[in-house]
DNA sequence: TGTACATCAGTGAACGCGCGTTCACTGATGTAC
DNA sequence: TGTACATCAGTGAACGCGCGTTCACTGATGTAC
């Protein structure tokens, strides 16, 4: 039984037990470094420790490796999110818990964004045809999309008679727009390089707005 | 006298004559149609009917080619914007101008990232350090920078009383966000592929988001 | 429980490619006399 | 106005590199009898 990644000391047959996913691994880790340029068919192989052609037992091409690390980062965003709002302190009623669930979802994003730049850049690099982040993956079972989380968020906030009924829809779009052109502000723009403290401010700053514009 | 571009068949003497620009013109062009990866220093100079290492008597290396050329990009965007405002028709009074030249700035912004994603891109792009969507061309004497277009359309909004001066500082980033973050998704997001009608429409939602929640 | 066999995951070697960058060069241009 | 010369923009050839991808292979594994 060969553990499933940095075998390449000891692994003892020449069979690697499970390739497929210690290739993802390896591109999320050069994923998380330097971004989708930075998931090189060749390099996961060599940290996978394996011989460069393996790979196309398990992926049609690199664009298909590139791909399902893409996929993976984004399901790590929905979990940041989610653990964002897991995170949470009981709210007081209904009401409030909505808007913190609400909040959440953008600081979650925000978050991951900040502390993952190179994973987040690369959930959202577009691989022939994109909108993963909206649909949830063809291979069916995963989670929830950042987009279904934010949707249902925001289905609270109406629940909870904080949102009223006729600005709904499109009311997603809105605030993502928001958020995450901050997050690109942040990661490669003129915000670059703002201390955590700031960054954080900003995106209350942010979300402040989302509430009242939205 | 070369002509500045294209004379490739009917260069008349070895000379190139303005081969500087000639390889920032070639450049605007391959990040017009791949964005900045696609601004390949062979490429370029190919492009501009020159032999390879002629590139290095302008340009120290790919990269400061990358730079001028992702100057150049911000440089077009913020004209674009300008070009926005002057469209505009004559207001009836002083504080509906300052709102429709705010407006302005954002739907600029939006019509220059859909129209040329990838000029759009490659002006964000970060070579080593960025910021120069903020900050003027150090070489000075460049136009006004689309950070500071946005910035005099809010002190517009603030002295017309659209905007109360407390609300004033840091609106830049608010707005930014919203509408950079509506690029995003336009151009390599979920939104990609959106009608221009509608994803103009998408931008009118976000514009008055912001005036909504700045 | 033991043997024969088909499967197919990973090997080993090689390919062609385009890239950025270096070197020593040449010859058109502008300047000094 | 004409000649000698320094400058330096572009040439020509070459480099080493890492990449994605292909091919024919081998041998560990699981299955059928």
């Amino acid at each position: 039984m060969p553990s499933a990644e940095n075998d390449k000391p000891n692994r003892e047959t020449y069979r690697h037990g499970d390739l497929r996913n210690a290739l993802i691994e390896a591109g999320l880790e050069l994923a998380r470094q330097g971004g989708p340029e930075a998931v090189v068919l060749r390099a996961a192989t060599r940290q996978a420790g394996v011989v460069p052609n393996a790979a196309y037992r398990h992926f049609t091409d690199r664009n298909a490796l590139l791909q399902a690390v893409s996929q993976t980062a984004m399901a790590h965003l929905a979990r940041t999110m989610e653990a964002e709002q897991a995170a949470l302190p009981p709210a007081t009623d209904e009401a409030a818990a909505a808007r913190a669930r609400f909040r959440a979802v953008g600081t979650g994003y925000l978050r991951f964004a900040q502390e993952e730049p190179g994973l987040f850049r690369t959930a959202f690099h577009v691989p022939g045809d994109m909108a993963h982040a909206a649909a949830p993956t063809a291979a069916g079972a995963a989670g929830k999309t950042p987009f279904e989380l934010l949707g249902a968020a925001l289905d609270d906030l109406v629940k909870a008679g904080l949102l009223p009924e006729d600005r709904r829809p499109g009311a997603e779009f809105l605030a993502w727009s928001a958020v995450h052109g901050l997050a690109a502000l942040l990661i490669d723009g003129p915000l670059r390089g703002l201390h955590p403290t700031q960054a954080h401010d900003a995106g209350q700053h942010v979300i402040d707005m989302i509430e009242r514009g939205i």
